[in-house]
DNA sequence: CGAAATCTTGAGTATAATCAAAAACGGTGG
DNA sequence: CCACCGTTTTTGATTATACTCAAGATTTCG
């Protein structure tokens, strides 16, 4: 009865199949929706804060990012996206979006409207549950970075970052550890640790000369793991990886 | 058809109703549950980080916050609760929990077991719809802190935390402006916005030197709603609280 | 009333922001 | 291939914001 739901060419046939094992039927559900598949160039705009959309976005290739603007004209980058990652769920059930989500780099993302996504939770309570859950998650790196930016210093947050961001990487593509490609600016990774973009560079300099990392442009090699993630505190339960999930 | 839900007894059946009219179905379905209620004394972890808890809790009456704390003993509060609030609804599918709760004040509690919400969510998909909406409020709350930490000094942060309570506060209670009780100490205040709680007594002192509240002790008054609203850049969109929801 | 917690003040220090400019890099077109 | 452009990274110097430590005042509560 179990399908081989997590070697699927679907990305988030892959990505749900990760928390709990999905049937043939529900397998089919979700590579049956329908799905308009658009390719974005780097720096676009998918949708932006206090737009209505009537559909979802879910990220197949490429990576982005959602952020807010302030009216002093700074940003704070909320989350980094990955393959498989559905960024804008949430627009399913709150209906004006509070935040803009942008490529990092080309991207290819498939557009599902919210009524077949809706049908889909009606007919398919377990698969309701594995989307909720994919949101839940989404919540709980949301308050690990209140943590990060709130209670960590420069040199702490730019370690944590890095450590999810290369274990996220490493559960949807099972990367070697060597070489890891950071699809990100400087002033990005500023924007998203709540530091300026000169900071930024200032406490990468300092995670190489303490030997953790290597980062030449957008080659970053993690040198020392366990240094890294001391720095950073970084602990990787709040991201909910490996969890085996209780019946429906 | 429609039941004078808003009316209810019940605090979840007030709030779930706030975003979209219940049947008297689905508000016999809710005031059914299952519920085990307990008196909480003030100051006391209701779950802790790393528990799997089998039921979640609603708060009847008093207020809670969500915080963790780091290996440095730095803690960081994620998020305040009032009554109606369901502050770990994420249990229900994050089985690990990573974050703890803990009363503001005497609180009156009520505990759910997840089978009895699975079960709900099953049987009325509405209903799980709405759940997983508050989850999703949730989730946009914790956005907007991290704008609020990451980009935003010392004074707009605690203007902007002070709008927010308030707010929230007369969303579920029809509160008269005048005073409010603030139900955190200046520590705690300091742990939400990411400040030690020497600079959060001095920048409360800004806010009143700027006439734009009054706080003696736990009375909180506003005195210049427009003020404290421009200093903390507070702009309501994010709580989602009138929106109108669509069917199922 | 007295003890404990909370709030307040002052002084010195640390962390990070800002401003400005130079160096390095990446891609483009000649 | 190379010169050129815009972007990103790097560096230096100055300033601002916030932290820490320490002690005293005030409030809360038993």
């Amino acid at each position: 009865m179990m399908s081989n739901a997590r070697s699927s060419a679907n990305p988030i046939v892959r990505k749900l199949s990760l928390s709990r094992p999905l049937t043939d039927d529900e397998t089919a559900a979700i590579e049956n929706l329908p799905m308009h598949v658009m390719e974005i160039r780097a720096g676009q705009d998918i949708v932006r804060e206090g737009d209505r959309p009537s559909r979802a976005c879910a990220l197949l290739d490429g990576f982005a990012f959602t952020y807010k603007s302030t009216p002093k004209g700074k940003r704070q980058i909320m989350s980094f996206h990955v393959p498989g990652d559905l960024p804008d769920l949430q627009s399913l059930h709150l209906h004006v979006l509070d935040n803009s989500l942008s490529t990092l780099n080309a991207c290819k993302v498939g557009f599902v409207p919210h009524e077949a996504l809706r049908i889909l939770c009606n007919n398919h309570p377990r698969l309701a549950a594995s989307l909720w859950r994919e949101t839940l998650i989404d919540a709980a790196i949301f308050r690990e970075w209140l943590v990060n930016i709130g209670r960590r210093e420069g040199v702490s947050r730019m370690a944590h970052l890095l450590c999810e961001f290369t274990t996220r990487l490493k559960a949807v593509a099972g990367h070697a550890d060597e070489e890891i490609h950071l699809p990100m600016t400087q002033s990005q990774l500023g924007d998203a640790t709540g530091l300026s973009s000169v900071h930024t560079n200032r406490v990468l300099q300092a995670l190489r000369r303490e030997g953790a990392i290597s980062l030449k442009g957008t080659r970053l090699t993690i040198l020392d793991w366990n240094k890294l993630r001391e720095i950073g505190q970084f602990e990787p339960s709040y991201l909910h990886l490996t969890e085996e999930s209780s019946a429906a």
